[in-house]
RNA sequence: GCAGGGAUAGCAAAGCAUGGCCAAAUGCGAUGGGUUUAGGGCUCAUUCCCGUAGGGGUUCGAGAGUUCAAAUCUCUCUCCCUGCACCA
């Protein structure tokens, strides 16, 4: 059993010791390879190693390629998780206090950790220890955290440049919002943590023409409006005439409250909901009169508190006018129109396909012409629960017919009801007949923890117009000029760049930098992390200089990032002195254009999109992105790692289990980039058997001679290059499964099968051994370290080359041959199953096995066959003139039957199959219970099955005793 | 609703871009054998169905199509997952 700890830390400390990971500028390429910095409330747990050690795989990789490699980390902490943190644990929240006792954080610690400060820098530091554990190469002298002032100067300096540039605008947006607190309510500010969702409503205006007064109707559906028969109103709510925008309308008072914070409304005068009762309307789009009902299920504060009633396609609307029915309520007489129809087959008119799932298929609906009659039926809707089962066919009914239905009057009759939908609206609102709101969209309310229900606020704030067109398509241009990785990652990212628009720039609480143009703000906090990696490049020279907080003026990044201005004009600015100001410079230089960014997915849509807007929106051309890499996450033992689940395993507690590096190999290797890691503790066991493998084999070296190469050892050499060759190009292409499948798993079972095999030459397994170290350094460093040295070499494996594939080595015909005599192997093995059912074999062994290697023209023959696809012209053919005619005959026919499917095939040189066979015999021998084995020619050979061999399959002659 | 992704054998998961060496890699699980045999570790074999010689049959969400040939291309449908703004 390999001692993982001990190597860990041997080897973290000579790297230490060699400073190698600490680079600064020298003649090589520069590649600088950063990670998203972790935010700092709370340790990292074993799921964290698939990002940040991705990130150091490729490092190390990239480094063994000759690259000068920078990989730096900081740490975030802007915003309000941490205060939120201190805040819990100001007030001994026992569920966060318990997590933390997971992570073994001291009772002593956890008191302190009120102060966000103590939080920051208490998990900064555990977080460097892990990562270190881990084996990361970070260059360490950079290390930040972002809450600090010299960092704040930078980010100010960014929104300097944005606003500039005019990418900053004050604008309006719609919010949840409570108005209690006052406050934008987010998902993590509601009760039972929902989201707000937030949707724009149609009201269309029909007109009261005794007054001229509008009855405001909130519809998802304007397109119903040719089915209109009348409008509810609640009678029992309080109603107001409120004038909007010059306006006057009817609206229930709480739906003017709601609407007051995203309209100008003037409350002229109050009134109850049954004083409408008498009143009629008139429908814009045919400008017939409607009359005014009561509904019962109109809610006073949905809305506008006043609905238009379209009972052929609303349960509802259909529901209540047949209550006030039986109520005798006097109403007129209506026609209940049907205006979309949904198609079905072609039978007609159908009900849809989720309806005929919910009734069974028996469903035949007495009233087509009403759907939402029909729907009620076949939902049974006398049912007691007569509110739910409204409620389920209105759902039902409206995805049944905007996904299916089809116009079936009016203006766009014919027309896919969505299309038609947008159409309508857009007609509407230009004639002046309607107008948007926005609403919460949630089936049920929503609530602020407060207790408050939430509404929509138009919240007037400063915006990063991610939508400014001239922005939008600097970033459209040089996109496509970017790597990404995995690649159909790409459509997604220019789905999102055309997608993002305004994203508020500024924040009323949480930790972070000031906003520069808003008094008592902050910067929002991914805002202000979307070019800090620039930061990296001098930070620790700032730090080694003692350069003070108020000398880090815009001047100072001006010159350092873009170049503008001088070194000199810069001392004069700030007291920094021009030497260092220009080592700051050559630094960000020098670094800053060989860049790669690693993610998870989850920052996809936000952090990574800014990440590419910022740069190409305030950098110089030529230190924008190059490429962005994202890996997926890590499940354990097939269950998402979370708190709740109790499944968290600490890293340092991962690490001390496990060791490092198998923890590392799982994550990094065990899945494709995008994919999610199946972490489980079966894998890591794996992984120990196969490393100690490894070491036996070194071991071993020692005991093998070296000789003269026979068809294993060039086998074996030929698998070598072309897994060198293969595992290079994956991994050029970040596809680290695909790569350590070949350096790793494939490789030890070739090394198996070499052995297997008889091989044994020293030489042969020496090199073997050394390049598969050599390409283990990456993921597993410390093991390859202390392999490397096992192997008698002095040098630190972190600072050697990778290995280059000698393609001549690579041997396709010995590979081949390796291929066919296992496959050969397979089909003795089903043959003797088969064969020793019979009779006369039973109670028998197998006591020789002929192998009947076919004559060398029938490859050439086949070959013949498969190009001209006719049996005549091979006949004919002059090359095949010394074979007999009706055994070439006999050869060619069996394939003419699936000639057209045939695939030519790589003809051996003649006898090295044969050579090989009688080379391999005694290891075939040995899986037939040392039976006889005898490789022969065709031509040699007395079989009477000699002439059915096959170019890639020789003939079996079995013989039993 | 909008946008993206997915559906492969008991499970997980490759392959589909460039159709044919695909009954479909690999891992787990299961079954059997070996190992001075501990139901552990390691190791070998089997793991869709049928088969008295290396063969045949039916498979890659459902249906249709293109093709000599489709898990792979086209169309239609069904079902699942993720994100959607003040939240890091």
């Amino acid at each position: 059993m390999i001692d993982y700890r001990s190597i860990e830390q041997k080897w973290q400390k000579a790297w230490d010791d060699a400073k190698v990971f600490d680079p600064e500028p020298d003649e090589r390429e520069p590649f600088m390879i950063t990670a998203a910095f972790p935010y700092v409330n709370a340790p990292q747990h074993i799921g964290h190693i698939r990002t940040y050690g991705t990130t150091d795989t490729y490092a190390r990789y990239k480094r063994m390629q000759g690259f000068n490699v920078l990989y730096p980390m900081a740490l975030h902490a802007t915003g309000t998780p941490v205060l939120a943190f201190a805040k819990r644990i100001a007030n001994k929240d026992k569920e966060l206090i318990d997590e933390l006792r997971i992570f073994h954080v001291a009772d002593d610690d956890i008191m302190r950790m009120s102060d966000p400060e103590y939080i920051a820098s208490y998990f900064a530091k555990e977080m460097e220890g892990g990562m270190r554990a881990a084996g990361y190469s970070i260059d360490w002298r950079r290390k930040f955290i972002s809450i600090e002032p010299i960092f704040s100067k930078f980010v100010e300096w960014q929104f300097y440049k944005l606003k500039e540039k005019g990418y900053i605008t004050r604008g309006k947006h719609p919010i949840g919002w409570c108005t209690n607190e006052k406050n934008a309510v987010g998902q993590h500010d509601t009760r039972h943590d929902v989201q707000p969702e937030i949707q724009q409503v149609t009201v269309v205006k029909f007109k009261d023409p005794s007054s001229g007064i509008f009855f405001g109707c909130a519809t998802y559906r304007p397109e119903t409006l040719y089915g209109v028969t009348n409008i509810f109103v609640n009678g029992k709510a309080r109603y107001v005439i409120a004038n909007i925008d010059g306006n006057r309308y009817y609206l229930t008072k709480k739906a003017a409250e709601m609407l007051a914070l995203q309209f100008n409304i003037v409350i002229e005068s109050e009134l109850d909901g049954s004083e409408l009762l008498s009143k009629k309307a008139v429908n814009p789009i045919d400008n017939s009169e409607v009359p005014i009902l009561p509904g019962f299920f109109v809610k006073e504060d949905t809305g506008t508190g006043v609905v238009m009633s379209v009972p052929a396609h609303a349960p509802f609307d259909y529901v209540a006018l047949e209550r006030l029915k039986s109520e005798n309520y006097p109403m007129p007489e209506m026609q209940y129109k049907r205006v979309v129809v949904v198609e079905k087959g072609g039978d007609g008119i159908g009900l849809g396909r989720s309806l005929s799932d919910v009734s069974a298929g028996q469903a035949k609906a007495e009233h087509p012409e009403v759907p939402a009659l029909a729907y009620l039926e076949l939902l049974h809707a006398d049912d007691k629960a007569i509110d739910d089962v409204v409620e389920f066919a209105t759902k039902l009914l409206y995805r049944e017919e905007s996904h299916w239905g089809i116009m079936d009057v009016g203006e766009f009759k014919g027309m896919k009801e969505p299309e038609a939908r947008e159409l309508i609206k857009a007609k509407l609102l230009k004639e002046g007949n309607a107008f948007n709101i926005h609403t919460v969209a949630n089936d049920e309310p929503v609530y602020c923890r407060c207790g408050t229900k939430v509404i929509v606020n138009i919240v007037d704030q400063w915006f990063i117009n991610y939508g400014d067109k001239k922005w939008k398509d600097l970033v459209k241009g040089m996109f496509p000029h970017m790597a990404i990785y995995p690649e159909k990652l790409r459509l997604t990212f220019d789905n999102l760049i055309d997608w993002i628009d305004l994203r508020a720039a500024e924040r009323s609480q949480g930790l972070g930098t000031k906003f520069p143009f808003s008094e008592g703000h902050i910067i929002e906090s991914l805002s202000d992390s979307t070019i800090y990696m620039c930061f990296y490049t001098f930070v620790h020279i700032i730090r080694a200089k003692d350069i003070r907080v108020d000398q880090l003026k815009p001047e100072f990044f001006e010159y350092v990032i873009l170049g503008s201005g001088g070194a000199d004009a810069v001392e004069s600015a700030t007291g920094i002195d021009a030497g260092t100001v220009n080592r700051c410079r050559e630094s960000f230089e020098y670094w800053y254009k060989n860049t790669s960014r690693h993610s998870a997915p989850d920052l996809v849509p936000n952090h990574l999109i800014m990440y590419i807007f910022n740069h190409v929106g305030i950098l110089r051309k030529e230190n924008w992105p190059k490429q962005i890499v994202v890996n997926g996450f890590v499940n354990y033992e097939g269950e998402k790692m979370s708190k709740s689940l109790g499944n968290i395993i600490p890293v340092v507690d991962g690490i001390e289990k496990y060791g490092a590096d198998p923890l590392r190999f799982i994550e990094i290797a065990g899945a494709d980039l995008d994919t999610t890691t199946e972490f489980s503790a079966d894998g890591v066991s794996s992984v120990h058997a196969r490393n100690s493998y490894i070491l036996e084999s070194i071991k071993s070296l020692s005991s093998m001679k070296s000789k003269e190469l026979s068809h294993i050892d060039y086998w074996l050499y030929s698998k070598l290059n072309s897994k060198i060759r293969n595992a290079t190009s994956h991994m050029e292409g970040i596809s680290l499964k695909s790569a350590y499948t070949e350096i790793y798993y494939n490789s030890i079972n070739e090394l198996k099968r070499y052995m297997d095999r008889g091989g044994d030459n020293g030489i042969v397994v020496r090199e073997f051994l050394e390049d598969m170290v050599l390409m283990l350094a990456p993921i597993m460093p410390h093991v390859a370290e202390e392999f490397w040295s096992m192997l008698g070499k002095s040098t630190l494996i972190a600072k050697e080359r990778w290995p280059i594939a000698n393609d001549s080595m690579v041997n396709e015909p010995e590979e081949m041959v390796e291929e066919i005599i296992d496959r050969t192997i397979d089909d003795i093995k089903q043959s003797i199953e088969l064969t020793a059912k019979i009779g006369a074999n039973k109670e028998k062994r197998p006591s020789e096995i002929k192998i009947i290697i076919a004559s060398p023209w029938k490859s050439k023959a086949y070959n013949m066959l498969v190009a001209r696809k006719n049996m005549k012209e091979v006949m004919e053919n002059g090359e095949l003139a010394g074979v007999d005619k009706e055994e070439l005959s006999k050869f060619l026919s069996q394939f003419m039957k699936r000639i057209n499917m045939l695939v030519a095939r790589t003809e051996l040189e003649e006898g090295l199959l044969l050579r090989a066979f009688v080379e391999a015999e005694e290891y075939i021998s040995d899986k037939f219970g040392n039976a006889k084995i005898v490789a022969e020619s065709e031509k040699d050979s007395k079989s009477a099955r000699a002439s059915r061999a096959l170019p890639e399959k020789p003939s079996i002659d079995i013989l039993w005793d």
